[in-house]
DNA sequence: TCTGGGGTCCTAGGACCC
DNA sequence: TCTGGGGTCCTAGGACCC
């Protein structure tokens, strides 16, 4: 339930905060546990990731037996209920997962994939959510069985040509899906939901900068930038649009960033005059490449060209100069030691960065 | 009735080039 | 000058996942 309907319904609630860094530090100590298994663990969030024990079997025995052992070992050391799908491939893993929980173990034997499959319902297909869900059963279909026997021109009618195809792969557990080591990254973004309120350009303006510090201090961090900059206007109702620009070259800088950001969310509420108010704004940068920090003992070139932080303007190894700053401060004493004062004292704090921090993928180089 | 923050992938239309 | 085919990239929106 959102805390505000919560509040109007019990006005003298207590709301009792998370334990960020707790749940990391449990998440990190299971995946270690994990660890002891095999080497070929893929995470896919905090509390959750695939195994390929196909290697292990012969030191720890077959799929169940490791599976036992896992899950006595983290309630034993870590005090945790896991859950655990053991099948063939991934999406079977995943589906036996969820008819696991809570604190439960399916194995899915390769002869028995179709009469596991089958009576299921479609929403636990790995990609089929809401939406087509409800496609799905005003079509009559209900069950993943059904989904399989279904034929194929009548499926891409209701969902698409390429959404049909990986559907029916799943549904006949064809899922050719290696269980992998983390990929990189496609796309860096961060948003602040504001809860309905003018769209006035002090708060449009903060707001972004805050936004824009988080994106941009998270790419440098990998050295990384992006050429996409999009950002996301919602309006009371969910609604929402984006607006979006791609570059000659790749952003990472702070203010260039924010500048950006400006612009584009500028130009979103000028196509919507009619929305006074706004509820959400988010920028995400994609396009990424990596940007190898520029060597300044070297001489560079000067060019001033349209480039919005080109390393070799002037603008640019200002800019350069000063987000390097900043993230050494940073990273010796703190995010909050130092920064914009508009960032530092705008309204995007009101969640944790703890939070923020716990729910960022992994970014590679 | 609509939390909250971080992502991926697909579709469809249009601009542009050969 | 007009027609037609093929490919790439960009933009906007939406479904879905954790």
């Amino acid at each position: 339930m959102p805390g505000r309907k919560a509040r109007e319904l019990c006005p003298t609630i207590q709301f009792v905060g998370g334990h960020f860094p707790e749940y990391q530090r449990l998440g990190d100590a299971v995946i270690a546990v994990l660890d002891d298994f095999t080497p070929l663990v893929e995470r896919v969030s905090i509390d959750e990731a695939f195994l390929d024990v196909s290697g292990s079997v012969h030191l720890f025995g077959p799929p169940r037996r490791i599976a036992v052992r896992i899950r006595e070992r983290v309630s034993n050391e870590i005090g945790l209920r896991l859950s655990i799908g053991v099948a063939r491939t991934k999406h079977l893993a995943k589906v036996a997962s969820q008819v696991a929980k809570p604190d439960g173990l399916v194995v899915v034997e390769p002869s028995d994939e179709q009469v596991f499959l089958d009576p299921l319902p479609v929403g636990l297909i790995w990609g089929v959510g809401r939406v087509t869900e409800e496609r799905l059963r005003q079509a009559g279909i209900v069950t993943i069985g059904q989904l399989a026997s279904t034929a194929s021109p009548i499926l891409e009618h209701l969902l698409g040509v390429v959404n049909s195809a990986k559907l029916v792969s799943l549904a006949a557990s064809i899922d050719p899906r290696r269980v992998g080591t983390a990929r990189r990254s496609k796309s860096v973004g961060a948003q602040a939901a504001l809860g309905r309120q003018l769209a006035a350009p002090p708060l449009v303006r903060d707001t972004l900068g805050f936004l824009a510090d988080r994106v941009a201090g998270r790419l440098r961090e990998c050295d990384q930038g992006g050429r996409t900059v999009t950002v996301r206007v919602r309006f009371p109702g969910l609604r929402s649009v984006t607006r979006s620009i791609t570059l000659g070259a790749p952003v990472s800088a702070t203010l260039s960033l924010t500048e950006l950001a400006n612009q584009l969310v500028d130009s979103a509420l000028t196509d919507h005059p009619d929305e006074r108010e706004i509820t959400l704004l988010a920028i995400s940068v994609s396009n990424l490449c990596n940007e190898t920090p520029v060597q300044l003992e070297l001489p560079l070139p000067l060019r001033t060209a349209g480039v919005v932080d080109s390393p070799s303007s002037a603008t640019g190894l200002a800019r350069r100069d000063t987000d390097r700053s900043v993230d050494a401060i940073r990273q010796k004493f703190g995010r909050t030691s130092v920064g914009y004062a508009a960032v530092l004292f705008s309204n995007g704090r009101r969640v944790p960065d703890e939070f923020r921090e716990l729910v960022e993928h992994p970014t590679r180089r």
